[in-house]
Order: structure tokens, then C-alpha cells, then sequence
DNA sequence: TTCATTTTTTGATATAGATCAAAAATTAGT
DNA sequence: ACTAATTTTTGATCTATATCAAAAAATGAA
């Protein structure tokens, strides 16, 4: 089985270690709506996705649903927290379009970082550019209003629009769905 | 010299990664007021906090000083950006006590981290633990109110209103000093 | 100790965005 | 294509928090 073609863009993996990635990673295929990992489970896999979209969710103590991030194509995502600590997840993830998946069990994640060096500087690297994406988007949350932040993530990606529903966007921004229908709207 | 207690405990290192970390790292006092780097500079130090309180913070397009993150003893800290890509930082680092600060060179670093597989690992390890933080407090962010983001700073850092000042705690939890004020006086 | 500076608090008012409710538009199943 | 279900929009309020201004308290320097 050959590798997606951005892990090796971004990585640079010399190609003992692209093999040694190569016979650990899985390849699935699943349609909108399955969900990759749901709360309360442990969540077992990093997940990359190839093509289509992804979402984590939580259910805020208010009982609304809300978005934590998005994830396009190439991607790496999982259950932080639960991943390495062996813990419950407190969210979901759920695809919002039929999607290629490749997915790392946590043994085997394990085994090629204590086993192979290149692959722990790409981990490193790797977790580095998701630290730099949530800081920035902290750094955007914090003062900066509802139709700032609507504008930013337009920039960033022109059609999510097409791609997931109103209400996941809103609540992704921190704000509600109506306020986000107005913003949307000129108002 | 020898490393700070800290990072032996959390990094678990065997005796020949600790001396190659014990060779680049350098230890320095500071006093209250210093700035470990400036805004428009390349930031080409990662820093760890032995004893002591530092904050980053930048002004946001309105002339306002926003603190971005406070971090206390035993933290790592860097301008990430920056520092990995070699471009001008686009916040200040102001330490808020006499502190004592070990730093460790960009160039140092990439050796190690090109030379030490443990010290890739850790690195990794140090990175995701500062994911897991930033994840948690977007998850606040987005819909507690002001009110639920102080009580849940208070719960972390119980003593910060010892250490920092009102403005500066305001703006990290995203909101003005008046409200926190307010708050903490419970109306 | 006193005076000046900085920080925090308090008060009055304004406003961005929430909430609640219902209509319009879109999507999906039969 | 038709109907039901879902999603989005619009309208009318309400409220948490911002803003502006000034007083009180704390800190620091001479």
C-alpha cells in the first residue's frame, strides 16, 4: 500500500521511513455522516484524511452541540487527550462528506516513534504546526468580533460554506447560528 | 552545571540525553520587567521558567496589550513562529517576577534534536502537552462566560491575582478590566 | 512621610450578540 | 414530484459585557 501524497510533501521522510509508515497505516473508505470516534470512548487511532472533511464536536454543559475544529484534506487528526492518556474522549468526530481515512493504531504509533528517529522529529514537527494554528486562532478569539472572525475563516477557507452546515460553523466561531446567518446576509 | 529538577522528572531522560541537554542549556537571572524577546525580533531561544512568572503578550490592531498566555515555574516557552521559522515575532515576552531563566540556542536545539532520538520524543511529548492546553482553553473560550472563565483560572493558577495584574489577567481571559473587577468583587 | 504615578474600583450608558419565536428555504425520503 | 424533516433566515426583544469617565486605593520615589 503506497502512502497519501502530502504526508510525504510535509514530511521530507526518507524512504526507510515512509516504508516503515507505510505497513502501519490503513486505509478506509467510509461515507458522510460515520462518526471516527465518539465521547466516552477511547479513542485508539490518529486519523488522516486524505479526501473529504472531518469534525469534532462536544456537547457543552448547556446540552448544545459545539464545533471544535474542521479538518479537510490532509489532515492529521485524533482524540488528543485520549489518544496518549488512554482516556475517554470528551468529543465526537464525525465526517461530513464520504471520505478516504488513513488511520495509526496508538501500539504502532508507539512503535515506530521509539523505533525510528526520523519519524519522532516528524511527530514533533507535526504536533508544532497544530500548536501554531491553535494559538493563532486563540489569539483571533479573544478580541476580535463575530464578523472579524467570520472574515478570517473565509480567508482561510473560501468554501466551507459548501462543505458543512451553518450551525457547525457558528458554534466553530463561538458564536450563534443566527448571529452568523446575519453576518453572512451584510447585517 | 545541572539541569533544572523539572524537566528531569517530566521528561524521564536517560543519563546520556540529560548531558547533551545539560550542555546547551545556560542559565540566567533576570529581574522583574525583563523581556526575554520583543516583538519585530527574531526569537531564537526556547525558554524554560525555573523559578519565577512570565507573560507574552501583544497589542492587537486597536492599541490595546493583550497577554496571550501566562507561564510559571517549571513552563516552557517560545515565540513558535518565530522561532522554528526564523521570522520576526509578532509578541513581547515581559517577565513579571525576578526570575531564573535556562534558554537554549535554535541551532542547539536542531542538533539535538537531529542527533538525540530521546530528545525528538521529548520534544514531541513537550508540544502535545501545550496542545492539550490550548485545545482546553478554546474549549472555554468559545461559550463560558466571563464569569466561568474566571472561576476556571481560578482554579488553575489559585495565586495569579498575587502575581499579575488585573489588566494583564483581563485580556488573557478575554475580557476588560472592568468586568474582571467586577466580577471578583462578585457583582 | 508626602506627593506623583499607576492600578483598581465604581457608576452610568451603549451595544454586540444572545435568545425566543416563527417564516422561508432547502434537502431528503417515498 | 410531493411531503416531511431539516436548515437557514428574519424579526423582536433581552442581557452580558464594552465603553467612557471619574473616584478610590495601592505603589513607588524622593
Amino acid at each position: 500500500m503506497s502512502l497519501p501524497s502530502k504526508i510525504k510533501d510535509i514530511s521530507n521522510l526518507p524512504s526507510q521511513s515512509e516504508e516503515a509508515l507505510s505497513a502501519v497505516f490503513q486505509r478506509d473508505e467510509y461515507p458522510k455522516g460515520h462518526l471516527l470516534f465518539r465521547q466516552g470512548e477511547v479513542c485508539r487511532h490518529i486519523f488522516y484524511i486524505e479526501k473529504g472533511l472531518a469534525r469534532i464536536y462536544y456537547n457543552s454543559s448547556n446540552g448544545k452541540e459545539i464545533t471544535a475544529w474542521f479538518f479537510a484534506e490532509n489532515s492529521f487528526l485524533t482524540a488528543h487527550d485520549s489518544f496518549y492518556q488512554r482516556k475517554a474522549s470528551p468529543a465526537y468526530c464525525e465526517l461530513l462528506e464520504d471520505s478516504v481515512v488513513f488511520s495509526l493504531k496508538y501500539t504502532d504509533m508507539e512503535k515506530i516513534l521509539n523505533e525510528n528517529h526520523e519519524l519522532a522529529k516528524f511527530a514533533f514537527h507535526t504536533m508544532f504546526e497544530l500548536a501554531k494554528k491553535l494559538t493563532e486562532f486563540i489569539n483571533g478569539i479573544k478580541f476580535q468580533s463575530a464578523e472579524e472572525r467570520y472574515n478570517a475563516l473565509m480567508l482561510n477557507y473560501p468554501n466551507i460554506f459548501q462543505r458543512a452546515k451553518l450551525g457547525h460553523i457558528a458554534s466553530f466561531l463561538g458564536i450563534t447560528q443566527e448571529t452568523l446567518s446575519r453576518i453572512r446576509a451584510g447585517r
